[in-house]
RNA sequence: GGAGGGAUGCCCGAGUGGUUAAAGGGGACGGACUGUAAAUCCGUUGGCUAUGCCUACGUUGGUUCGAAUCCAACUCCCUCCA
């Protein structure tokens, strides 16, 4: 088995065109991976994930742990088994809830109390924890335990839980299993106060991690404070390693953060939007439940060669979500998720090609343009 | 033929004298969604020459300072009995 490895290829400005090598094959950056929270790409298989040209998903372990468990999952035989997804799998550590589940939880040194979503159960979760979870689900890349700081957070208050991320980091790492193939990623907290990017990205560059993880951003900063926050964090980082945005985001979220030197991306925005009838395309977002689309027998997009684009007109495929007939959302994700590896696809070839600036000025005045005309 | 019950805004439906342009749901129209408590959530939804006026709770007439709410007749619908 080769060990867990990263290659750059090509460089553009700050941007690099590289391969992640892990346990379960590799992962070309930059790289956008769909948010399969539960054990799924919510209404896609994934049969249907790779053939977008997807190589690497993500799974949580706060859900599988509740639901259906990390032990049953381990006994089933790890979760690439458990769901067929064969290619690299990397697992958020449960941090990003100990925000989003802010009521249903209480927050120690020791880790996080939480009371689950599902049955009110409690259940504990530390950096110890989260790593055996992560171990037992067979994640080729593991997310360090951290706290994800909610926006605003005044500095007192993002220094405080900095430093608590960094220490959950450092016992992270502590037990963390080194396996060949697998790695361990460590996340930068922060806020939006440079001085505190830059203790945390000195914090975790000192214990050493395989990988390195931008946290605490898109959510609620906006685009032009969460660039700032890029710009002077990424050069911080290792050269040798990935940076993952984690995520984020939006389509020129990415294209922007690309530019700044980052190499992978997750975002819940192709999958859940797709099931609310947004689509992504490179004019920007069509919102398929508006009424233009009721009789329109194009496809969303004229060179898209997703299935619902292949085969399907707006005027169905609205009427799909106005209807609540799961097809909608099956049919709106498999195009989101096909945009978003599309734009991945563009970016690397621009990086190879050393034309990212004209191929991102492009891809923004494509997208400010908006939906085409109505019929 | 007899006995009951009912008719409310695009639809279903609450409301039984004033605080009702009328709860709630659906539909329609629009918006949001960024390490997924989301097949979710949030607006708007009679008209106008708009801090006011007009129209509106089957139809017509009546009681009342005031009616979707009370009374009478009529029209239509449903159930049961013959």
């Amino acid at each position: 088995m080769p060990p867990f490895s990263f290659t750059v290829h090509a460089r553009d400005g700050a941007a690099r065109r590289g391969t992640i090598q892990t346990a379960h094959g590799p992962a070309e950056t930059p790289a956008f991976m769909p948010v399969g929270t539960a054990g799924t790409v919510k209404a896609m298989t994934p049969e249907d994930v790779a053939a977008t040209g997807a190589e690497i998903v993500l799974g949580n372990t706060y859900h599988l742990m509740l639901r259906p468990g990390d032990e049953r999952v381990e006994r089933l035989g790890g979760l690439h088994k458990f769901m067929n997804w064969s290619g690299p799998i990397l697992t958020d550590s449960g941090g990003f809830q100990v925000m989003s589940l802010a009521e249903l939880r209480k927050l120690t040194e020791e880790g996080v109390r939480f009371r689950s979503h599902i049955d009110g159960s409690y259940h504990t979760l530390t950096p110890e924890r989260s790593m055996e979870i992560q171990r037992r689900l067979d994640a080729d890349i593991t997310m360090a335990f951290d706290e994800c700081t909610p926006f605003p957070a005044d500095h007192e208050t993002a220094l405080t839980s900095m430093e608590l991320s960094m220490r959950w980091a450092q016992r992270s790492r502590e037990a963390f299993t080194d396996r060949e193939g697998y790695g361990l990623f460590g996340i930068v907290q922060g806020g939006v106060y440079e001085d505190l990017r830059r203790r945390s990205v000195e914090a975790l560059t000192s214990i050493g991690f395989e990988g390195y993880a931008v946290g605490g951003l898109a959510v609620g900063e906006g685009q032009e404070l969460m660039f700032q926050v890029l710009d002077y964090t990424v050069p911080l980082l290792p050269e040798d390693r990935p940076r993952y945005l984690m995520g984020v985001g939006k389509p020129d979220d990415i294209v922007g953060a690309v530019e700044r030197g980052v190499d992978m991306f997750d975002c819940v925005l192709p999958t859940r939007s797709g099931r609310t009838g947004q689509i992504f395309t490179s004019r920007g977002t069509i919102n398929l439940k508006n009424a233009r689309h009721a009789d329109d027998p194009r496809p969303l997009e004229e060179d898209c060669p997703c299935p619902a684009c292949a085969n399907y007109s707006r005027a169905y495929l609205h009427h799909l979500i106005r209807a609540g007939e799961m097809l909608g959302p099956m049919l709106a994700t498999r195009h989101n998720v096909q945009f978003y590896q599309r734009l991945t696809a563009g970016l690397r070839e621009a990086i190879e090609a050393g034309r990212l600036a004209d191929h991102a000025a492009r891809f923004r005045e494509d997208y400010a343009r908006g939906d085409i005309p109505a019929l």
